[in-house]
DNA sequence: CCTATTTTGTACTGATTGATAAAAAATAAA
DNA sequence: TTTATTTTTTATCAATCAGTACAAAATAGG
């Protein structure tokens, strides 16, 4: 049975979606409630009827950027191709996600620059998403030892921590220098320590 | 010859240390310029006839923690040690500094995070910064070249690219997962690369 | 002492902040 | 149709924002 009263005008999702975006460009600090509504299209009302404060949309919005991007990013180290290729097809990724036009980098990475010392949420959320990276990381590097493909005297967890800091790293260095060459440079060196 | 008029009872150094610590504890949105005066110990009329703006005084602030760093950093990469000890000592030095009381990382990374792409003031301090360290690192890795510590075949400015990724993704990951046993098996991933 | 100059402290500005109150509007169930 | 329930719209709130006005205070030079 629906539940009665006034039936909601708007896609929950959809809004989500347009907050996410202004968190994502703004940042949390430099958003205001404004900016939400006219991006969401929600009035003040609404918003705060549906979601309770601007921290509470803040957090659903970074749990659906963790799901959204995670799924993403799973199909691309679990393809079909060798593991060497699957893990600098994630490197390029990035660069491609990073370089394209008016590309805002990582959510997570940003908010936890901005906010991850003082937000359980943001901490939380980025950490979770930094977890899943790792354990991802090792399974296919664990099946690139067993298949031959990877030296087998390598430690399994280091090297899947220090992709993951490549990656991060990757990220960090392309909303620092915004240099696709280096960029490249560095998925070739950081791919020459797989060998 | 002296200027005339009431002397200033401030010290603008200290004033501007008081400054970063409040930018970099707190992010330049979240920061007030209430914060700012409280900190320093300026009343507002000062603040603005010494500074200008809440974003000047960011500024010189941003100004202040890259010179000072960039001294400290250079200190370590052109000790007396061998190429690899340094290049393993400058990673140890960012996780001493990550996992002290009250870390806030790295003023720039956050900075860049937050308002890198908005703000050409940050951008500029960041990249400067950034540029300086890839310089340092292809230096001393040119070094060990030359002197048959590392291997002949790497290329330089590759190498110093993906070391200098390896800092930042260091920097990023210890924000967020707060773990030195990680950031530990990092270094020993990443200098397991210069052999 | 007198004047010019600069800093300092205080009060204040209009704009914006996140959030709320209350009534109108729109539905389901009775 | 009536009632209960929920959403939406609009107006509004106190608090805080970055920045300013201005006079008092403190100096140097004459």
């Amino acid at each position: 049975m629906t539940k009665s009263g006034r039936p909601r005008a708007f896609d929950k999702e959809a809004v989500l979606d347009a907050a996410m975006d202004v968190f994502w460009e703004k940042g949390y600090e430099a958003c205001s409630t404004e900016d939400l509504c006219n991006r969401t299209g929600l009035g003040r009302g609404s918003l705060y009827n549906a979601f309770g404060s601007k921290h509470e949309l803040y957090e659903q919005a970074l749990d659906r950027y963790h799901v959204y991007w995670i799924r993403e990013q799973t199909s691309i180290l679990e393809s079909s191709e060798p593991v060497k290729t699957r893990l600098r097809n994630f490197l390029e990724w990035a660069i491609e996600k990073d370089f394209e036009a008016d590309s805002k980098g990582c959510l997570l990475i940003n908010a936890t620059m901005e906010r991850g010392r003082t937000d359980s949420t943001v901490e939380r959320a980025s950490m979770l998403h930094a977890e899943k990276l790792e354990k991802l990381f090792g399974e296919i590097i664990q099946e690139g030892i067993d298949s031959g493909e990877l030296s087998a005297e390598l430690s399994v967890t280091e090297s899947a921590r220090t992709f993951l800091c490549s990656f991060y790293g990757l990220r960090t260095i392309n909303a620092t220098m915004r240099s696709r060459d280096m960029a490249e440079q560095i998925v070739a060196g950081t791919m020459r320590f797989f060998n």
